[in-house]
DNA sequence: CCCCGATACGTGCATCTACACGTATGTGAT
DNA sequence: ATCACATACGTGTAGATGCACGTATCGGGG
């Protein structure tokens, strides 16, 4: 009773791609409208976290976190410019070290709160036992290509 | 065993923005370089069935698809470069129908092969009750969100 | 008819993303 | 020592994303 449904194939009930880059969206603002306060975004704050955890070359760094390379390049200069993260020589001089600053670590550690506060919306909007298994299922997709999940 | 686990508070292990957008990344990438050789990117191709599937003026369809209303005007502009769409004037005159032109389904269908073997590859490499698995868990979320899964 | 709040858009600015390409340095073979 | 290949990086170009802000039109009330 429904109708023909297939009037016309501009239906993409397959596309995973589109789907994920619309969720994507949809959280990140929620994250941002939080970080905002602290006066970062949401890839900025990954960022300072996942260079922090250990300091890396561009290359690695980039490759924990699935990105290309010279996107990290760019995404490294507004930390760069407000002294929160540092671009040091590493043993081989054509190699350049992430290093968080003090200056980026309370940067960081004050954006904490806000961070948690975008978490618990998030949680709070899609129930928590949804998220996990929303990770789960994220972190699952993630090691299937190869790379860690990490963060 | 395992040493003390809390050496640092660096880790995000629940940080769900910053693994959506990684596996978007990921995914985005294997969508691309197969678009690629039909000269689009996979929002072009998303934007052009989402377009194609009913004419709707820009706030609608930014709506429908879950994005800013500003984004999906920048995103437009390349598309209508390409004459692959056209903005005309609907019965409010200050609104604007985004219709796509007979160039823009033709643009659209011939990427159509292209875009069926990204999903391949996707599907390959996670799975195919996974990726079924991931896209009811991604349409759970944006219904969550209130907004119509969609695509 | 005029004013005012609501509505529909576009722009400026900043950031995120990645491919193609070019530069400089390390390394191993000759 | 030198040459060739690999490695580590940056830039040019192009698009994706969203907030703050400004402009123009619509519609109802005075």
């Amino acid at each position: 009773m429904r109708g023909n449904m297939v009037a016309n194939d501009y239906a993409i009930p397959g596309c995973t791609c589109a789907r994920l880059r619309k969720l994507s969206r949809r959280v990140t603002r929620v994250y941002d409208s939080h970080l905002a306060g602290a006066g970062l975004k949401t890839t900025q704050y990954s960022l300072l976290t996942n260079a922090a955890r250990e300091p890396r070359t561009v290359t690695d760094l980039a490759a924990a976190m699935g990105m290309d390379r010279t996107t990290l390049t760019r995404n490294l200069r507004p930390l760069v410019a407000k002294g929160w993260v540092r671009l040091a020589i590493g043993t081989d001089p054509r190699s350049r070290i992430v290093e968080v600053t003090p200056k980026g670590l309370a940067a960081r550690k004050s954006a904490a709160a806000q961070w948690k506060r975008a978490q618990a919306e998030l949680q709070a909007t899609l129930g928590e036992g949804f998220v996990s298994d929303l990770h789960a299922t994220v972190d699952a997709a993630l090691a299937k290509f190869g790379g860690p999940p990490e963060e």
